[in-house]
RNA sequence: GCGCCCGUAGCUCAGGUGGAUAGAGCAUCAGCCUUCUAAGCUGAGGGUCGUAGGUUCGAAUCCUACCGGGCGCACCA
């Protein structure tokens, strides 16, 4: 409804002799500013060099709007123009939310453009940690963000089963199933400690066999890498499962390796006089591109180095189509953007191809005092202790609920209290409340149309609640455009807050035949936002607590 | 030393591409209340937006320097 407003301004501003400036329209923060506000007028005051409030006059006296639009119109402060929209507006836009349903929030602004987001990524050798879950979390809830807003979404897992941390693995299970077979072990220089591999040696030999010892070590170890890989693959797809986090594509690194795909991209890079030589290492002239030292791929022992595959990875999604790839990253790895930013320019890729969204670190707190280490990984919190915990929809929605380039402080005790405290637990509460309703009533939320008088809902709460449902579209596409989920854990406390004070205030059943009508059909509207809030986050919506 | 991120109320954090008196929750204080599901509701106090400059009609927001915290600076992955 904005958009019209927005048109019929741009429009004013062509006459006006300043044809494409630069303004907002806008929701104001106070109430008392109307329901829409532009800072055209002071816009304009720039270039025209006229006093913002004289300019804003011959603005309104300018707009041609549609009868029945706007009800009231002021200038305001230094030259604001405020718009109080009419109630037919705010009764459209009512039956905008139930009309779309499911669909409400929904946009179609990426339509076309294919993306790729690819996240967790974590190396096959152990168990997933809280870092993965919010990497997790966050992945997939820019992944829904972009698919609700039109975009293809592939959403990728790549997996680094080639490199000698996978070949640590398989010498220290390995050196696990020696143990459980009572004779001397040693866990390798750099290899795992954690209580896991034991568990996976036993797994190991009651199905081969004590035999299975026996091996000889080179043959062993090179089974116990294969059957390493695959059981920590299956258990970080386990935990992720039950997380909510589910892969379109899983990519092996092996099988780059396997068809020849590294050295033919390396025989590219060269070809393109993107390389030299020095120290018997071969290089990536990165620093023409914009990092700040050039880095090796081929190492003077004839090894390469992790950065080659990588380049070859992201070659890979390219030619797979994608418009766009975005990786979520741990803040650990941030200094590595620059050198596989330059390596993708100096491919001729577009800037806009490749983007990382950095997760920092998480605190895991109980009582007040960090929680270091679980048992089983023998050095960090897992995901699954986590997720047993908490349960799956507080653990998403406390990753999500801060932006992911700040540390987050996990708290153990608030995502678990049943207390307004805690934010899932206000949210999902909003949703039953609405939905409790309904049940009260007898009827399904269904039945309540949106065919009703707006002066109907006759208290100011009612109006505040409907006006932040309306709010909702633009800030999936804010989220969205600014890959911030936490912009919807967000909105969608504040809605759960007028929800909460809308219920306790405005009585549904029971009232005028008009009143309850019109707050049937307002409770289902909040009820459709809520959920649909809930499930773009992988959230449940329940009708009841 | 260099680079990236962060620094907003006692605590945890929000703050559209610069805009109107900087917001919310918790905690604190003062009243009220027990209702379609929560021990709930209403109000109050609390801020030099790390510091100092700059840009502008206007800066928490943009620029520069500095201070403090985190992370990273491999022929590791």
């Amino acid at each position: 409804m904005s958009e019209a407003l927005r048109q019929a301004l741009a429009r004013v501003a062509t006459s006006m002799g300043a044809d494409g400036v630069d303004f907002v329209v806008e929701r104001p923060k106070d109430a008392g500013h109307g329901d829409v506000a532009t800072n055209l007028a002071m816009v304009l005051a720039k270039v025209q060099k006229a006093p913002p409030r004289a300019i804003a006059a011959r603005v309104i006296e300018a707009l041609d709007l549609p009868a029945g639009v706007v009800e009231k119109t002021e200038i305001a402060g230094p030259g604001f123009i405020n718009f109080w929209l009419a109630s037919d507006e705010l009764g459209n836009s009512l039956r905008a939310v139930i009309d779309a349903g499911p669909r409400y929030g929904a946009h179609d602004f990426g339509k076309g453009i294919r993306v790729n987001i690819e996240f967790v990524s974590a190396n096959p050798t152990g168990p997933l940690h809280v870092g993965h879950g919010r990497g997790g979390a966050l992945g997939d809830g820019i992944a829904a963000l972009l698919a609700w807003t039109g975009h293809q979404v592939t959403r990728e897992f790549y997996i680094n089963d080639a490199g000698v941390q996978i070949d640590r693995v398989g010498q220290s299970l390995w050196a696990r199933v020696q143990e459980a077979v009572g004779r001397p072990f040693a866990i390798p220089e750099g290899g795992y400690h954690g209580d896991y591999l034991k568990e996976n040696a036993a797994q190991i030999l009651a199905r081969e066999g004590r035999a299975f010892a026996d091996l000889p070590e080179a043959e062993g170890v090179r089974r116990c890498r294969a059957l390493a890989l695959v059981m920590q693959r299956e258990e970080q797809d386990h935990d992720l499962a039950s997380f909510g986090v589910r892969y379109d594509v899983m990519t092996s690194e092996q099988a780059f390796y396997d068809r020849g795909a590294i050295p033919a991209t390396l025989a590219l890079l060269e070809s393109r006089g993107l390389t030299f030589e020095r120290d018997g290492a071969l290089w990536f002239r990165t620093t023409d591109f914009g990092d700040d030292q050039d880095r090796v791929l081929r190492k003077s022992d004839g090894s390469y180095t992790y950065f080659l595959p990588d380049i070859v990875y992201h070659v890979d999604k390219h030619e797979r189509g994608f418009d766009r790839v975005i990786d979520v990253w741990g803040a650990d790895h941030h200094g590595y953007i620059p050198r596989v930013r330059a390596a993708l320019r100096a491919l001729g890729y577009p800037d806009e191809f490749f983007d990382v969204s950095v997760v920092q670190l998480v605190k895991v707190l109980r009582g007040g005092a960090e929680v270091k280490m679980s048992k089983r990984s023998g050095e960090f919190v897992t995901l699954r202790d986590l997720v047993e915990e908490v349960g799956p929809d507080a653990a998403r929605y406390f990753f999500l609920m801060r932006r992911g380039d700040a540390q987050l402080n996990f708290d153990l005790d608030l995502a678990t209290s049943q207390t307004d405290e805690n934010p899932v637990f206000y949210v999902q509460m909003a949703h039953a409340r609405v939905s409790g309703i309904f049940r009260v009533a007898g009827v399904a939320p269904d039945s309540a149309t949106a065919d009703v008088r707006l002066d109907a809902l006759p208290a100011p709460e009612d109006r505040e609640l409907l006006k932040k449902l309306t709010a909702f579209p633009d800030v999936t596409a804010r989220a969205a455009r600014d890959r911030e989920p936490h912009k919807i854990t967000g909105y969608l406390e504040e809605l759960a807050r007028l929800t909460h004070g809308w219920y306790h205030k405005c009585r549904v059943l029971g009232e005028p035949p008009e009143v309850e009508r019109a707050r049937l059909a307002l409770a289902r509207a909040t009820r459709i936002v809520l959920a649909n809030g809930l499930t773009l986050l992988g959230l449940t919506a329940p009708d009841r607590m």
